[in-house]
DNA sequence: GCGCACTACGTACGTTGTACGTAACTAAGA
DNA sequence: TCTTAGTTACGTACAACGTACGTAGTGCGC
């Protein structure tokens, strides 16, 4: 008999280890990482309990003594990955400046882990490498004279910003991992059937932004500029207390 | 034998009726009318190729007359939900409160449809309908003298503002359709967990959020900060074609 | 009117999450 | 020390999914 009751129940509040009964053959580390390596190697679609089971070397149904759910092994694997920035001890005191390092980090780890981003807007609760990473982020702001509820807003915005925007940099080609044809072949298809409707004149806006010279698109430098607009609108709030909005 | 190719495929690139053959019994708007009706009933997760089929009243295989991958399907979804806008001929000059405007028609119209919002986030390509509105949202920046690429980048942010705060704000209820607990019972568990973490004193500033006032959040009013404050980041850049910052 | 492209749909396969039962094991209580 | 109850391990099984494939029927273009 399982132990599993149909309630709902945060991972994170169940004990690694019970007293009793043999000891456990896997860490959450152990079965986090596996999967992890599943999903970066054949992509996210590719993490299946079977599968996750397989790389640890053990039976299907054993997985469930650890992950009462396949949820549950989603917020290990971005808790794990949350686990991955090697955050300062203490902020430098420029908070823009530090929310925008911490930004590009995170950037940077989900291109290393391209299914973050798309498991992040899936996944919904705090973990405790999630919850370093707010604390941290708040911690940044520690300069500013504002109540908390208001920085939140800015750590949520500028998280918002980072898993949007990466998302959309990496969605196609993580999604094609589990598709019989290459994300060159969708991306040609689809140009081709937006070029054919702009033709149309139906859209002229459309058509002039995509005429506009159009060399190709630094992705980075969009990021940058979408988040600094982020942080302008925050200055612009708050110009009196902190540095100007023009440096 | 069915001649759907293992090639990449725009459905809106394949003729709706084409010659031969008997009269198709369904049109792509019946077919994107039954997914969203079951949508809206039971959640995305209930739309499956033999549950529209079934709503349709035809065998499952039928649907792949119409249909050829279940992602053109989402697609379809999208689409039709997108031509839900009732656009105005013209904006009427003032691309902020126009930007606006249109922002909380479509913050509505993802609450109308709870799926809306991670459906977007998951689907990848231009629609006509979606066409349409990018068309319109580059319309009422006209009065501004910007690149296209610019107002386009402005457009995409607004855009996802949207989807990320609305699905932020809708994910757990939508999800919970498919689960057999209910969103209030995940909410406090999730919570207990969290205040446990919080009371340990390990995150002094997300515990300081927590301890403040917290009456209960007006998720539109964080949406419109969300949103001012992204516009405000677009004003400060273009001051000086624009109005001024502060009005 | 002939033929072929199209529609319709039942059957079937591989894959998924996971409920359930059973056997082995070990720490806690007698 | 011996029992015993809770845990781990895992094979089997089931319902549901997307969809490949084959067959039968239909009606437009030649």
């Amino acid at each position: 008999m399982a132990g599993r009751p149909a309630e709902p129940e945060v991972i994170w509040a169940r004990p690694e280890r019970s007293g009793r009964g043999p000891k456990p053959a896997f860490s959450r580390a152990d079965i986090a990482a596996a999967a992890c390596r599943i999903a970066d190697a054949d992509g996210l679609d590719a993490v299946t309990m079977r599968h996750v089971a397989a790389e640890l070397g053990c039976g299907t149904m054993s997985l469930y003594n650890y992950v009462p759910r396949k949820e549950d092994l989603y917020e290990l694997m971005v808790d794990r990955v949350s686990g991955e920035y090697d955050l300062p001890e203490k902020p430098s005191g420029d908070w823009r400046a530090d929310l925008t390092t911490l930004a590009h980090r995170a950037r940077a780890i989900m291109h290393v882990h391209p299914w973050m981003a798309r498991l992040m807007s899936a996944v919904y609760g705090f973990s405790p490498n999630t919850m370093r990473y707010i604390e941290y982020s708040l911690s940044c702001l520690d300069s500013i004279d504002a109540p908390y509820g208001e920085k939140m807003e800015l750590v949520a915005m500028v998280n918002g910003v980072v898993t949007t925007y990466v998302a959309n940099e990496l969605q196609t080609a993580e999604r094609t991992k589990s598709l019989p044809w290459s994300a060159d072949q969708e991306h040609a298809v689809r140009m081709a059937y937006l070029g054919r409707e702009i033709a149309s004149g139906r859209y002229p806006r459309l058509a002039a932004a995509f005429a506009e010279d159009s060399g190709p698109i630094d992705m980075e430098a969009v990021f940058d500029r979408a988040l600094a607009r982020v942080l302008d609108g925050f200055d612009v709030r708050r110009a009196e207390t902190s540095r100007p909005v023009t440096p």
